[in-house]
DNA sequence: AGGCTTTACG
DNA sequence: CGTA
DNA sequence: GCCT
């Protein structure tokens, strides 16, 4: 009985949906469908208003945003999330929590000690991506893939030590301008230390430089789809740099589709993107996903959204009706073509759950590759082949 | 001397 | 085997 | 390679 009084008591309250920070198209279907449906929504905000739909995530952000004096604390703030389901099931629903906007932002977790102090606990550690000590991760950075090459338990484990030290010193706040300042920190022994010596005196790491201009270094690293094995069969082949390896006769080399990936676009791989060219896929999957379902949301992750640097690759999920959900991984390249669109839309229709893994841009034949993960998965694990990706395969075979 | 992320996927 |  |  309490609740049905609490539903027509809901029933009647007057909606406020709030227009920032929401997409044009996403507003005005949420308020023209709310409409047809009769709820009791308005646009403009005012005293009368019970209930506020806002895509703000926190309660403080929505009323700095709007600049509201009102007393606001006794309205109920829910998500956009709230009315949709309202629209789907026809009627006004009962506000769960996880409708709830929260009030603001929870303080920062107890993370890392701001003395730069070492704690216990290696997750405690900062972990900027960008650090003021570059330099000497950068030369660390090839021993540690010269050992990940050369493949076998030691040099693995050996690896893993450069990595762990790498990390030791990337979480540092001061450029390191002496031994001293790093001495006895975790993972840094005699090695790293050698390194960041010969860094310090001489402004670069003569090991480093060895390994990188060694031949066997230059024809392995940094190609997509070559890890220990394949390294050590191109060293013992002879190979001599990557286009010996690409006029190599070796069906080997033909035959895995990373590889055949790697080599092709080797050259656009190794160059780094930058945040615009992140930000230019995803307002691309942004219009690909609103032409399909006004109600689709976008998300760029990983380094772009959290620090604006430069990357190898731009990760964007998408949330469409239903259960489509869209992951798409973008390749360094350059990005002025568009061609994509076919692509994301083919695959949206056809299924409800895609990962779109693999892209690439042409910046000289202004053509845009995209390559799907030959599989599809939901949450249950259920499985199924895209009848998309043949075509793509196929389309960028003829670019090969 | 002995150990060193984890895991799913093609 | 290689990627993420 | 670095730690225990």
């Amino acid at each position: 009985m309490a609740e049905n009084s609490s539903a027509k008591k809901l029933k009647s309250t007057l909606i406020y949906l709030d227009s920032t920070k929401i997409f044009k198209r996403r507003f005005l279907t949420l308020y023209n469908k709310s409409k047809e449906k009769g709820f009791n929504v308005v646009s403009e905000f005012s005293s009368n208003v019970g209930i506020i739909v806002t895509e703000s995530s926190f309660v403080d952000d929505f009323v700095a945003l709007r600049n509201i004096a009102a007393d606001v604390s006794n309205l109920d703030f829910v998500k956009t999330q709230w009315l949709s389901n309202c629209l789907r099931e026809g009627r006004i629903l009962e506000i769960a929590e996880e409708n709830r906007v929260p009030n603001k932002q929870p303080p920062a977790a107890p993370s890392c000690d701001p003395s730069g102090a070492f704690s216990e606990y290696e997750c405690q550690r900062r972990t900027p991506l960008k650090h003021c000590n570059l330099i000497f991760t950068q030369a660390l950075r090839i021993l540690e893939r010269d050992a990940v090459l050369k493949g076998d338990e030691q040099n693995n484990s050996r690896a893993l030590a450069f990595r762990r030290g790498m990390c030791t010193i990337a979480s540092l706040e001061n450029p390191i301008k002496r031994w001293s300042d790093i001495k006895g920190l975790p993972h840094i022994g005699k090695h790293i230390e050698l390194v960041v010596q010969d860094i310090l005196e001489t402004g670069h790491s003569e090991e480093a430089e060895c390994i990188q201009s060694s031949v066997w270094f230059k024809v392995v690293d940094g190609v997509f789809g070559v890890g220990p094995s394949t390294a050590q069969k191109w060293f013992n082949a002879g190979f001599r740099n990557i286009c010996d390896v690409i006029q190599s006769s070796d069906v080997q080399n033909h035959r895995d589709e990373r590889l055949l990936y790697g080599l092709a676009f080797h050259a656009d791989l190794n160059i780094p993107v930058c945040k615009s060219e992140a930000v230019f896929w995803e307002d691309l999957v942004k219009k690909e996903l609103a032409a399909i379902d006004p109600e689709a949301t976008v998300t760029l992750t990983g380094g772009f959204s959290s620090y604006g640097g430069i990357g190898t690759c731009t990760n964007i999920i998408g949330h469409c009706f239903k259960l489509l959900r869209t992951d798409v991984c973008v390749s360094p390249g350059g990005l002025r073509a568009i061609n994509s669109n076919k692509l994301i839309i083919l695959a949206a229709e056809f299924i409800y759950c895609m990962v779109i893994s693999f892209a690439q841009c042409f910046s000289d034949t202004q053509e845009c590759y995209v390559f799907i993960n030959d599989f599809l998965s939901d949450r249950c694990g259920f499985i199924q082949y895209i009848g998309v990706r043949i075509l793509f395969v196929e389309h960028c075979m003829q670019a090969l």
